[in-house]
DNA sequence: TGTATTTGACCTAC
DNA sequence: GTAGGTCAAATACA
């Protein structure tokens, strides 16, 4: 316990830094293009705080302290799986509800500014709706852990229920921003490998060749006021009634657009700026919640509704 | 042609 | 035994 001294000052101080931020960003959300930046600023925050949190609970965990949810490169190489010889790899790789930071939100766009590539989708019992399941783009190429499950609400078809698993660890060449972080002392303190969202309107300055090709594209439907979510009703014979796809990269350079064109798109104004923050609240401060972060502790992003968080240590 | 998504099957936790 | 989660071949798309 006493080793968890340090990462809970380091967590106190995060969190109390993202408070303060959030409510900067609250003033200038409107209208004002620093609001990008804010948002940076925070969501680095908030995987810093993660990130200790994680460390701190892994150390009371002793012996338990793989805080992945995957394992890496189990899938990467391909091959089949009816595989051979007996011992299958991912026995030791699938774990239900894993020891790693697991937060649920309710939002009302899911978009985040992460790329997010789909391995699943499945009917869940008692739900309406289906159960998406992500991971992001560099699980392989950076190993990054992140994941993130998304059903839609049965009783609000507009709102998504996200499970955010683990954080994410890599660093996306298609979101990392422009945006240049001057702002005192703070930058100083972003470390590489933390989120990044892009709020500049042509982030495809990158190399890797897919990615910018298919951003160019999919960043031309969404200043035609598209989302990046494509949200496909499947009626009729009611085997799935929708299907949650294509979230690109594309999406924070949309945010950035979304902002600019607030007033003339009929879309999801900042709403769809917010929403980015909603998950990236909801991450922070659902996962520090145990942490004790604050009696009322509320960010005052009013759309945020924390569903409920489960600590990584969670016994299952 | 390369990449992302779909989807049925498989595997494990409960 | 069932439901949830993941894999990977097939397919769609840009």
């Amino acid at each position: 316990m006493a080793a968890a001294a340090a990462p809970y000052e380091q967590v106190m101080q995060d969190m109390r830094k993202g408070r303060e931020l959030a409510a900067r960003l609250q003033g200038l959300l409107r209208d004002s293009p620093e609001a990008g930046r804010l948002v940076d600023q925070i969501l680095n925050a908030m995987s810093r705080t993660i990130e200790t949190a994680k460390a701190a609970a892994a150390a009371e965990e002793g012996s338990e302290g793989q805080s992945e949810v995957t394992c890496a490169g189990s899938a990467g190489g391909g091959g089949k799986r009816k595989a051979a010889g007996g011992g299958d790899k991912r026995s030791t790789c699938r774990r239900r509800a894993q020891n790693s930071s697991t937060v649920t939100v309710t939002i009302k766009d899911i978009e985040d500014g992460h790329a997010w590539r789909k391995y699943g989708q499945k009917e869940i019992q008692n739900s309406k709706h289906p159960k998406a399941y992500f991971r992001c783009t560099h699980k392989y190429d950076q190993q990054c852990a992140a994941q993130r499950q998304v059903q839609r609400c049965d009783d609000d078809p507009d709102a998504f229920r996200v499970t955010y698993i683990g954080v994410h660890t890599c660093r996306d060449p298609a979101s990392v921003a422009p945006v240049v972080l001057h702002s005192a002392g703070i930058a100083d303190e972003l470390h590489a490998g933390s989120h990044l969202i892009s709020f500049a309107p042509n982030a495809s300055a990158t190399t890797s060749g897919n990615t910018s090709q298919q951003t160019d594209q999919k960043d031309a439907a969404l200043l035609a006021g598209l989302r990046p979510l494509k949200l496909e009703a499947v009626g009729g014979s009611g085997e799935q009634e929708e299907v949650l796809s294509s979230l690109t990269p594309a999406g924070s350079s949309a945010v950035a657009e979304a902002m600019r064109n607030a007033a003339a798109t009929p879309g999801p104004d900042q709403g769809d700026v917010t929403s980015g923050l909603q998950h990236c609240y909801g991450d922070g401060f659902a996962d520090m919640a145990p942490f004790n972060y604050d009696d009322d502790g509320t960010f005052d992003l009013d759309d945020l509704v924390v569903f409920g968080f489960d600590q990584g240590q969670a016994d299952y």
